[in-house]
DNA sequence: GACTGAACTATACC
DNA sequence: ACGGGTATAGTTCAGTC
């Protein structure tokens, strides 16, 4: 039979010793199948150069004898092939050795300890890359796949039979649908799917320490809430489902999940606590949580963080990628739902004090069914927000969606290069060992990027130039990577010359790449390109453009621009397979060369450069016109090596830059500019650091807008006068003194113990959560708890939000206010501090 | 017990 | 363990007098 195909959720099994694919996807018709297939297996042994045919011919027959017997299980080397190929970028000879089974290859890399054999590869990659690879049955592209229909047969141990799906295929052949630019027909690029989304409410936050009290479900034109806690008195809401038990509240969960047969099952942070929470209670209550299309209970995975895995349904943990694929747009402090949905649905989580179930009144009850409900609202809505970015993410790497939107961008990064060395006929790198990785993160660091010190002061039109694509463009500009690195031992051999290589000092040594373009900054250049291109094409048509092509278009570009930012961080992370330190080192200089290349010359042309971060600078326009500066960049874009380019980032009416905090010299990243139309960009003040009061940050953005605006700081004087009179008078609301900063490693490792730690400390003993990464939330009151007499440490005065207690004015002016608007008013020669506190000045003292 | 620089810690920038 | 280095600045710690 024949049909449409889009693949969603890939798994494998074993059947008579041999590995298969099974996934599951939909038709056009919407119908589930699943498509059974094999593919292929093998491993490379690339051999030592110069070896004789005859040694060839030896080594192939010692590896055709190997029998391994693992487990019980017999398998055998089935066949070898001698290639031609290339490993980092050299030509080798390999030879191709196929297994029965994936799971043997690293036994059979074992024993291929022979001479003449140079390295083995490609035994790690997982049998569902490596069917992906074989086979480009690349996840969430449609694909027209014909192939004979499994209808009930005993073929594979009658694997279909136990399935809930429409039709078992084994699969024939697979072609991809018409790339979406040659069609007008967009359903061919869009494929709406069916999302459950899900929340539960417990009463203990430890994972199965308390019942489960509630479960939320929401999916298209459904809505529903599970619950154990019944009030006889409550008036039953429509979308309100009693169970008599936990236990049946569970199996109820277990049921609409069937019934509703979701391909997608998603959460927020379900990785971390839903799904877990629900297997424990299963698991208490003597009852299977068979979720799976084949009734499996999910499985879960021990990574950094566990990662829940359902057969056939893929679950999807939503804070994952948003924060890999989001959050550094975002202006959230952190990835809570309420924060994540408000920024991107306009709308967060509904009010309501957790309680346990036992202190629950009707009333509360009702409100808590209404909470949690909305909770799964969210979720659902955000999946769609997120959907265009994970179809595209999806497919760029190729890779399951089910590990690409858990994936962090290094991964990302190595699935898309993992998938796109067949074009470059190379055998993919080996992971680095657990040794490999020790000693790779023990090296001392490599300089970095280049910080112009800033004189400190209030500046009038200025121009902001940037490279695009900074670091990545200099490693395609200057082909730097693991494969293109010249080595010592190269060099000593006289194998390669280095007269005509990139050349630079990184690392205390001078460094040479080749000339001739390496694979991975030749795949960089492709994606540079493309996000060129999609940037592009998005700018003739309507950025806020809600058309499908468009938002597919928009994902396509930001994944590309990632994917662009992380290669840098790629070839310097110590888990790369790929990973080339002096590649790393060298594109850091490059870039520091490239920057300070672009000041001289802005200089030399009768501007002035005041700032610059890495790949960014400031310069004031003088007496030049905006036309002479867009002039200029051309000049200077034609002047640029390779794929190196400067993009105006845009004009501004004023800018400012402080002092440090110690010493008078100006303080880099710190920084706030206000373009023609008064739109503020404010960098690393405190205005934009979650750790500092909201008053601090709220009055520290006035003044700064007001200074901005004005050109002096008369409106700014008014403002911080207001406040500090008001902060003595004890007129400001708590609320606006809370300090919040996070925890980030267990209670018990802290060497010194700062304020949020005593804070942290306190929750703990109200039976509050506290975990590494929670949020603590504080004010530093008058109350002394330490030994009297003692000079006082601030974490003595520490008080939770809810605890009463009178703010300290001393602190709040000295620590918070004062500081943060201090160095803006040294800019005009002005002595806050000293106006403040009427030191110097008591007759004309305000307060 | 007060003072001071170092250590520790969190967060931002690009 | 799950991108990198550069930078500011707070609070506490530990050594000195």
């Amino acid at each position: 039979m024949k049909t449409t195909f889009i693949p969603i959720d890939y798994d494998y099994f074993d059947f008579e010793g041999r590995n298969y694919i099974k996934i599951i996807g939909r038709n056009k018709e919407g119908k589930r199948i699943c498509v059974i297939d094999t593919c292929h297996i093998y491993l490379w042994a690339i051999l030592e150069e110069k070896l004789s045919e005859k040694a060839v011919k030896e080594i192939r027959e010692e590896i055709q004898k190997i029998k391994l017997n693992i487990k019980g299980r017999e398998t055998q080397v089935e066949k070898t092939e001698l290639h031609e190929k290339n490993f980092l970028g050299k030509k080798v000879n390999a030879i191709k050795i196929f297994a029965t089974n994936y799971k043997d290859l690293h036994d059979i890399a074992n024993r291929l300890d022979l001479k003449g054999i140079e390295k083995r590869r490609g035994y790690d990659l997982g049998f569902i890359t490596h069917y992906i690879l074989e086979k480009n049955i690349i996840p969430l592209n449609w694909h027209e796949i014909s192939g004979e229909m499994l209808n009930n047969s005993n073929e594979f141990g009658g694997i279909d039979k136990s399935l809930d799906i429409d039709f078992c295929i084994k699969l024939e052949s697979a072609k991809p649908l018409k790339d979406e630019k040659d069609s007008n027909d967009i359903d061919k690029t869009i494929f709406t799917p069916k999302v459950l989304a899900y929340d539960i409410e417990a009463d203990e936050f430890r994972i199965g320490e308390g019942e489960i009290i509630m479960i939320s479900l929401v999916s298209d034109k459904f809505k529903k809430v599970i619950t154990c806690k019944k009030h006889e008195k409550t008036k039953k809401l429509d979308y309100v489902e009693y169970a008599e038990s936990e236990k049946e509240l569970l199996e109820k969960f277990v049921e609409y999940v069937k019934k509703i047969s979701p391909d997608f099952l998603v959460g927020y942070f379900s990785d971390g606590f839903d799904l877990p929470y629900l297997k424990t209670r299963a698991e208490k209550n003597k009852i299977k949580l068979s979720l799976g299309l084949d009734d499996s209970q999910p499985r879960f995975f021990k990574g950094a963080v566990l990662t829940g895995k359902i057969s056939g349904i893929v679950h999807i943990d939503l804070l994952k990628f948003i924060k890999t694929a989001y959050s550094q747009y975002m202006q959230s402090e952190t990835l809570s739902l309420n924060e994540v949905a408000n920024e991107f649905l306009g709308e967060g989580k509904k009010q309501f004090e957790i309680k346990h179930s036992s202190k629950l009144d009707e009333n509360e009850l009702e409100r808590y069914y209404e909470y949690n409900l909305h909770d799964s609202v969210l979720t659902y809505g955000l999946f769609f927000k997120f959907w265009p970015d994970l179809i595209e993410f999806t497919r760029i790497m190729q890779e399951p969606i089910f590990n690409v939107s858990r994936n962090g961008m290094s991964s990302n990064v190595e699935d898309y290069i993992i998938h796109n060395l067949e074009k470059f006929n190379e055998i993919p790198e080996r992971r680095p060992t657990y040794d490999e990785i020790g000693s790779r993160r023990k090296i001392e660091k490599y300089e970095g990027a280049f910080v112009l010190e800033p004189t400190p002061g209030l500046y009038e039109n200025i121009s902001l130039f940037d490279f695009t694509s900074s670091y990545g463009s200099v490693i395609v500009t200057y082909n730097l990577s693991k494969s293109t690195f010249i080595s010592q031992e190269e060099i000593k051999k006289e194998k390669k010359k280095i007269e005509d290589s990139y050349s630079i000092k990184a690392l205390n040594k001078e460094v040479h790449f080749s000339k001739k373009p390496g694979f991975f900054p030749e795949m960089l250049k492709e994606i540079i390109k493309k996000r060129k291109q999609y940037k592009e094409e998005l700018k003739s048509s309507n950025l806020e453009s809600k058309k499908e092509e468009d938002v597919l278009k928009r994902a396509k570009s930001n994944a590309f621009k990632l994917l662009a930012n992380a290669s840098y961080g790629y070839q310097g992370f110590f888990g790369a397979r790929y990973y080339c330190l002096e590649a790393a080192a060298a594109t850091a200089a490059f870039a520091k060369k490239s920057i300070k290349e672009a000041i001289e010359k802005i200089d030399k042309s009768g501007y002035k450069t005041i700032y610059s971060d890495t790949d960014s600078i400031a310069f004031l326009l003088q007496n030049k016109t905006k036309t002479q500066v867009k002039d200029f960049l051309k000049k200077l874009n034609s002047e640029l090596p390779g794929i190196m380019e400067l993009e105006l980032e845009g004009f501004f009416k004023r800018g400012i830059w402080v002092t440090k905090r110690t010493g008078d010299i100006g303080a880099k990243k710190k920084y706030a500019l206000i373009n023609e139309e008064g739109k503020l960009k404010i960098r690393g003040f405190e205005t934009v650091r979650r750790d500092w009061c909201k008053l601090a940050r709220t009055l520290q953005n006035k003044v700064i807008k007001e200074v901005l605006e004005d050109g002096n700081e008369k409106r700014a004087m008014v403002s911080i006068k207001e406040v500090i009179k008001k902060i003595k008078k004890r007129e400001i609301d708590i609320k606006q003194l809370i300090i919040k900063t996070q925890l980030k490693k267990p209670i018990s490792e802290y060497k010194a113990i700062s304020p949020h730690v005593i804070a942290a400390k306190k929750m703990l003993g109200k039976e509050m959560p506290i975990d590494p990464g929670a949020l603590i939330e504080y004010y530093i009151s008058e109350t002394k708890t330490g030994k009297p007499g003692k000079k006082q440490l601030i974490r003595e005065k520490v008080k939770l939000p809810d605890e009463k207690g009178e703010y300290d004015i001393e602190y709040y002016l000295n620590h918070q206010i004062l500081p943060a608007v201090e160095n803006i008013f040294q800019v005009f020669n002005i002595d806050i501090k000293e106006i403040a506190n009427c030191k110097n000045q008591k007759k004309l003292c305000e307060f």
